[in-house]
RNA sequence: CGCGGGGUGGAGCAGUUCGGUAGCUCGCUGGGCUCAUAACCCAGAGGUCGUAGGUUCAAAUCCUACCCCCGCUACCA
C-alpha cells in the first residue's frame, strides 16, 4: 500500500450512451463496467472521485427513429434515457451524476464552450457545399447517403465511402444519390456552417500524446498519433432543429440551425460535473476536478469512441484554455484539464457475430439481469472482457465462468468457511498461536491489495480479479490441507484457529473483490455478522430544473466506503448458516439462449 | 486501399518493450478428502508458439516475405 498521502483528485468519464435504443452488453463491457470498477477501487483507495455521464440524446439517429416512429426526438430521448438509467443503476454504476445532454445546463455549457472557442479564433464560418433532405430542410449525413460509386460502378456506395473499392468518396460524387431514410434525392445546397480549426491544434495534440507514450494503452496511442497527419476542421453545426441552439446573433432563435451531436456530447462530462456540484449545493465544486493542476482525468470508452476523446475533446479543451496554435484566453470556465488518460476497450462480439439488434444477435442488460446475476456479468467483463483486443462473448463461456470459477472458487471457500465455522462454533472464532503456514495465508492476503490495487489503478482488470482469485484459491487450499474438520475432537482449539484465519481470508477476498462484485461482498458482508451497507450503492432519483419537466437520474453517496485494506474480523459474531452466494447454472441455459438468438 | 488488433497444448488467455528451449484459468485422466452448490486438494497427460526463410551460441520473443481472422476509417458501443 502507498503511504496515506493526500487524497487525488479523479473524474472518472465514461462514453455516453446513445439513446436510440436499450443498451445490451457489448455497450455495457465497453464504456461502463470497466469505469465503475476503476472508480470503485479509487475512492476505496482514499481519492475522491468524481463519475459522471449521461444519455446522448441528439443527432440524426435519434431523429430518423423517431420519425419512424411517430414521436418527437424528444419524446424517444425520454424514453430510452429512461431505460438506459434503469439499466445503469441495476449494473451498480456508482455515478456521482448520470445525467443526459437535454438539459437547460449542458445547453448552456454547450454554448460557452463555442462562444470562447470563438472567441479564440478556433471556430470559423465557412460555405459549403451540403445534402440536405428535400422533405424536411434537414442535413442529410454523409452516411445516410448511397448511390452509385463513381469509380467503381458499385451501386450500393455511401456516402462517405465505397464499400467495394474503399475509395473515399464525397456524397455529391455518387451517381443517382438516395437517402437511405425514405429513398427520395438529396438536394446539394450551399450552407454557410461554423467549423472546428482542427489543425490550428496539431502540434500541442502532438506533443501532448507524446507526452502519455508507456502510460496509455498502445493501441490508443497509436492510432491517436495516426489521426494527427490529417486533422480537417470539422463542422460543428447543421441544418436540423434537434440540438443546442448556436449562440449568435441571427442563429440562437433560427429553428433550423442547430450544434450537431459530435460537438455537444463530449462536452457532456463537463456539463455533468456542473450539474453534480450544483446539486450537491456547492457551485464551484467542480472546478477541483477540471481546474485543479494535479486533478486526473480517466475516460472509458470503447473503441469507436477514441478519436473524440483523444483528439476532439482535447482540441476543444485546448482551445477553451487558449492553448492552440492561435492562443487565446480561458473562458470564465477556466483552463481546463485534459485527459489524462483515454481507457478504450475493443468490441465484443456475441456468438462469433457482430451485436445486431435489427438481427436479434444481441443481450440486453436488462434481459440479462432478469435471468442472470449482476455479478456474475461484471465478473465474465473482467475476466474475459475485451480489454485488449476483441473478445467473444459465448454462452457456454458465460455458463463456464459462472460454474467453475465463481461458484466452485469463491462461492465455495465462502459457503464451507461459514457454514463449518456456523454450526462448529457458532460465532466467529478466536485465534490461537499461529503457525507459519497461517501467518502465510493471512500475509499473502494482505499483499494481495498492493497487487490488485496496483493492476485496478492502470485499468488492468483481468489481471487484477486473476490476482484476487488466486487468493481466493490459496485460501481454498490452506483449508484442505488443515482438515479442520478432523479436528472437532482431537483439537477444537487448533480448529478454531484454523477457521479464524479462513474467515479473515474470506473478509480479505470480499474487500478485494468489492469493485468487481459489490452485490456478493455485501452478501459476504452479512454473512460475517457486518451491520449495514458495505459499499455504496447508487440510486435513481427524479429531479428537475427549476420547474421544467423531471428526469430521473443516478447518483449517490459513496463516502462511506470501505478502506481498502485487511480489517481484522471480530471474534465472538454469530455466524448463521449461509445461503450460497451464487447460482449455479444449469448447462441447459446455453440451448436456451442460443434459441433466443435470431439466425 | 489505408490504419489498428490478433493467429501460443481441447477452450479462453498471458508471455514478445530489455531474445535463453513456455505460463495461467478451465476442461481431461488418475488419486485424495468429505467442511462445502459432486464443490475442494494432489499428481499427470497434452503445445515448439499461423507459414516459409533469415540473424544469433540461443527466438514465441529480432528481421524479411506470405497466409488467415477481426475491427476501424471519424453519426448505430
Amino acid at each position: 500500500m502507498s503511504s496515506p498521502s493526500a487524497p487525488r483528485h479523479i473524474l472518472t468519464a465514461p462514453a455516453w450512451p446513445y439513446a436510440n435504443g436499450p443498451r445490451h452488453i457489448g455497450h455495457v463491457s465497453g464504456f461502463a463496467l470497466p469505469s465503475d470498477m476503476f472508480s470503485r477501487y479509487q475512492r476505496m483507495a482514499g481519492n475522491k472521485v468524481l463519475m459522471v455521464s449521461g444519455t446522448d440524446e441528439h443527432g440524426t439517429p435519434i431523429q430518423v427513429q423517431a420519425d419512424a416512429e411517430g414521436v418527437s426526438a424528444r419524446e424517444l430521448a425520454d424514453r430510452y434515457n429512461r431505460v438506459i438509467a434503469t439499466d445503469l443503476v441495476n449494473l451498480g454504476m456508482t455515478y456521482d451524476l448520470f445525467t443526459r445532454t437535454t438539459t437547460r445546463n449542458h445547453y448552456a455549457v454547450v454554448q460557452e464552450i463555442f462562444t470562447t472557442l470563438l472567441r479564440n479564433g478556433y471556430i470559423f464560418p465557412k460555405v459549403t457545399q451540403g445534402a440536405i433532405s428535400p422533405s424536411t430542410g434537414r442535413t442529410l449525413p454523409d452516411r445516410y447517403i448511397e448511390g452509385t460509386c463513381p469509380i467503381c460502378g458499385y451501386p450500393s456506395a455511401r456516402g462517405d465511402q465505397c464499400d467495394n473499392c474503399g475509395n473515399q468518396l464525397d456524397p455529391i460524387q455518387l451517381i443517382d444519390p438516395k437517402s437511405r431514410i425514405n429513398g427520395e434525392t438529396p438536394l446539394f445546397v450551399e450552407q454557410e456552417h461554423y467549423f472546428l480549426d482542427l489543425p490550428a491544434f496539431t502540434e500541442v495534440l502532438g506533443s501532448w500524446l507524446q507526452s502519455k507514450s508507456g502510460q496509455w494503452r498502445p493501441n490508443v496511442l497509436k492510432f491517436s498519433l495516426n489521426l494527427l497527419n490529417d486533422l480537417q476542421p470539422r463542422a460543428i453545426t447543421r441544418d436540423l432543429d434537434w440540438g443546442v441552439p448556436v449562440p449568435l446573433d441571427g442563429w440562437r432563435d433560427r429553428p433550423d440551425k442547430r450544434i450537431y451531436v459530435w460537438f455537444d456530447a463530449v462536452i457532456g462530462y463537463l456539463s455533468a460535473s456542473v450539474e453534480w456540484a450544483r446539486r450537491s449545493g456547492d457551485p464551484d465544486a467542480w472546478r477541483a476536478w477540471w481546474n485543479a493542476g494535479d486533478a486526473e482525468a480517466y475516460y472509458f470508452m470503447g473503441k469507436d469512441n477514441i478519436v473524440f476523446h483523444s483528439e476532439i475533446w482535447p482540441a476543444m479543451l485546448f482551445g477553451y484554455s487558449g492553448l492552440g496554435a492561435g492562443g487565446g484566453q480561458p473562458g470564465p470556465l477556466g483552463a481546463l484539464n485534459r485527459p489524462s488518460e483515454v481507457v478504450a476497450s475493443e468490441y465484443l462480439t456475441m456468438e462469433g457475430k457482430k451485436f445486431s439488434s435489427s438481427r436479434q444477435v444481441v443481450i440486453y442488460v436488462r434481459d440479462f439481469l432478469e435471468r442472470y446475476d449482476v455479478d456474475a456479468l461484471r465478473y465474465y467483463v473482467a475476466a474475459a472482457g475485451p480489454e485488449t483486443q476483441d473478445t467473444d462473448f459465448t454462452w457456454s463461456e458465460f455458463v463456464r465462468r459462472n460454474n467453475d470459477e465463481l461458484v466452485a472458487t469463491w462461492g465455495n471457500l465462502v459457503n464451507r468457511a461459514v457454514s463449518f465455522a456456523a454450526s462448529n462454533v457458532g460465532s466467529i472464532p478466536e485465534a490461537g498461536a499461529l503457525t507459519d503456514v497461517d501467518h502465510g495465508l493471512l500475509e499473502g492476503s494482505r499483499k494481495s491489495f498492493a497487487v490488485v490495487g496496483e493492476h485496478l489503478s492502470r485499468s488492468r482488470f483481468k489481471f487484477a480479479v486473476t490476482e484476487a482469485m488466486r487468493t481466493i484459491a490459496e485460501a481454498n487450499k490452506y483449508f484442505s490441507e488443515q482438515e479442520p474438520w478432523k479436528l472437532r475432537q482431537s483439537d477444537p482449539d487448533r480448529m478454531k484457529t484454523i477457521l479464524h484465519v479462513t474467515l479473515q481470508a474470506v473478509a480479505d477476498a470480499k474487500t478485494l473483490l468489492t469493485p468487481f462484485l459489490p452485490r456478493s461482498s455485501q452478501a459476504v458482508h452479512e454473512m460475517l455478522g457486518g451491520a449495514g451497507e458495505w459499499s455504496g450503492q447508487p440510486s435513481l432519483v427524479e429531479v428537475d430544473e427549476e420547474g421544467g419537466p423531471s428526469y430521473p437520474v443516478i447518483t449517490g453517496t459513496y463516502d462511506a466506503t470501505p478502506r481498502w485494506s485487511s480489517v481484522p474480523i471480530t471474534p465472538g459474531t454469530p455466524l448463521a448458516k449461509p445461503t450460497p452466494l451464487f447460482t449455479k447454472l444449469d448447462p441447459s441455459v446455453i440451448d436456451e439462449e442460443l434459441g433466443r438468438l435470431g439466425e
